[in-house]
DNA sequence: GATGAATGAGGATTCATTCAT
DNA sequence: GATGAATGAATCCTCATTCAT
């Protein structure tokens, strides 16, 4: 059902201490390959070469190129759904007008910390099969956003966290994509207005 | 500054009958395939074959496969700053409620019409070098609605066309990428509703 | 059913007399090394660069190196039949006894001529996935062994053609494994005495 | 001479009991995976997972991956002759009629107890340089048949038993690439009658 | 003795592009 | 102008073997 299959799995936990280092050197290098040049640049060859890592010992961790940026995803998954998870909890007992906000920037957190690795990793996440955890943690940040919006009473807040993910998203990579460097304090402030807008305005009848 | 080589220009303008015949042939067939299977479908052999064309002609129209890209990606850019310009200038006399949905609706007229094609498309401008001529189409549907923002009195008026302009994109490709079929006249509805209540809410002073 | 795909059959039937010339070539070179060395040895690169071709152009007419072994193989089986076919009209006429012994002697003949390469080709044959020309050709090739069997009055026809054949095949195989050289001679007229001695052989009742 | 060198011989005699064990656990593991997936399928790390043995190990008690095989197809050999040699003796005072048909049923006894197994060790033996062990044990097969041929007053008793040692595995190996499940009961009869009639049928002088 | 991490040569295949005909 | 045969760098991946721990 959800089209992952081995190949998206690493092939052994590393358990050793070497063994980890390598593993996670081989992440490291993919990533940091992938932020200077995209997924096109993400080679096996490349990566084992940037890791310092020989190629066969790449392929003992990961059964296939994918495998790696699979790994990749999941862990920016893994922190984006935890780090909303968290500011929703905190924000519990704060009215839209100030939750919301810091729902927002929790959502663009990782995109501020590393806009070209994050937005790499989205297009790799597009194109990898789906993976189960990765949508497990979809489903979670989602949830923590409809459970923000339902406590405040928000109309369809399915619907409206959706889509509120979806402008976010829009103008995180918008910002990005232009020229020069992004002002993150005015986007944040420009996304907060833009999901209150949306939840405030009226609904036709 | 924009990047654009000579690979990315058409090689000769195809002026007679034949000539054109064989140059929208490619670019069809390429249309067809980057929407049946993507960018990475799109090799020079099999555009070729399918415009039914040998491939030593395909290089006599484009100096490369970028080339071809390039061509439908300005296409693309034409098409979406002409819909939104006559948009703009029909709506000229309309109240800001009326006139943003329509501008919105012609913003994503493109991806409702072909989902799959633009998207793809969208992608393929990403990986391209900049192109002047697809910056300038860019250009035109921005200021369009600038235009249109400004005569209604919306205050930032260029930050907020791209802001919503990123929103819009960032709501299509959510709904495009969530599986299902899409209900655009939801969809349209959601866009105008998150963009009027966007430039409606009260800025902070 | 058969269980072959795109994978075994050739590419492109080459038309031109260049084309044509390099898929002979790269036939001729993969059959050498075959000979040479055995299953083995024939990897693309090595076709390729014995052939005097790119790696690319192996890659035009042969779309996976099984394609390559498969040609092989058919070619071989084709000349088989052919050759037991032709035998089998012209002794038409002669009794048993003189019949079998050019059967015989066609059945082994392209071991005798290639003795190597028919035996690597009957190794790369049981490897490949079930070919419907090849099968064919095998079932040419038992029909006239079972038409002279039965023209001359020998019961369980299809199971004695059966085993003639795989007793035949059995010791020209032994023979070949042999050290030294092979006295064909000396072969064939063991082998038609086994065949008769099988045929002739007084059934248990 | 032989072409064997210590690629093929155990690098150790496994003198104590654990030692014992693991050897044999590598033997039988590689004997199971070549069962099921053939050659190709008998990687040393493949071997070792198997066996419940680390890779260093494997290399502890045999110096290459064609040592494990050289092993096997040794005690296939020797299985397979003194099978031969015990009905031979067992046989000594049969007539021919008798004594072929027991001789023929034990030449293909390893075929039918494990058909595919048997089929991979010889092509394995094949592929192999000559081993000593293995050409002894071949060898004193051949001898008992001889001596069984000699001893009834057959012509030609070298020739004749290379020649129905050939035919035998001919025939065997035919009935088992066929589809469908063998009747060993009828091959082991047929096989009998073949060898029967070469043995009998008159020479042409 | 045992372990298993690491190695890297080598194999199959693709695809943008050139150029002789 | 058109054709399509040819090119080869680049990519993914396997597997026998070694050696530090």
């Amino acid at each position: 059902m959800t089209g992952a299959s081995d190949r998206e799995k690493p092939r052994k936990a590393p358990v050793q201490a070497r063994s980890r280092a390598t593993y996670e050197a081989i992440l490291e290098a993919a990533a940091r390959i992938l932020e200077a040049e995209g997924l096109a640049g993400v080679t096996t060859n490349r990566v084992a070469e940037r890791a310092g890592v020989s190629i066969g010992s790449l392929y003992q961790y990961f059964p296939a190129r994918e495998a790696i940026l699979a790994e990749l995803v999941k862990r920016m998954r893994l922190e984006m759904s935890a780090r909303l998870i968290a500011v929703s909890e905190g924000a519990r007992h704060l009215p839209l007008e100030e939750a919301i906000p810091q729902m927002m920037a929790a959502a663009i957190a990782r995109y501020e910390a590393e806009p070209r690795l994050t937005a790499a990793l989205e297009e790799a996440e597009a194109r990898l099969p789906r993976d189960a955890e990765v949508l497990t943690e979809r489903r979670r940040a989602r949830d923590a956003m409809i459970a923000c919006l339902t406590a405040r009473g928000v109309a369809a807040p399915k619907e409206a966290a959706d889509d509120l993910i979806a402008m976010t998203r829009g103008m995180v990579r918008g910002a990005q994509a232009a020229r020069g460097a992004v002002d993150y304090a005015r986007l944040r402030a420009r996304i907060a207005r833009a999901a209150l807008g949306y939840l405030t305005y009226p609904h036709p009848d």
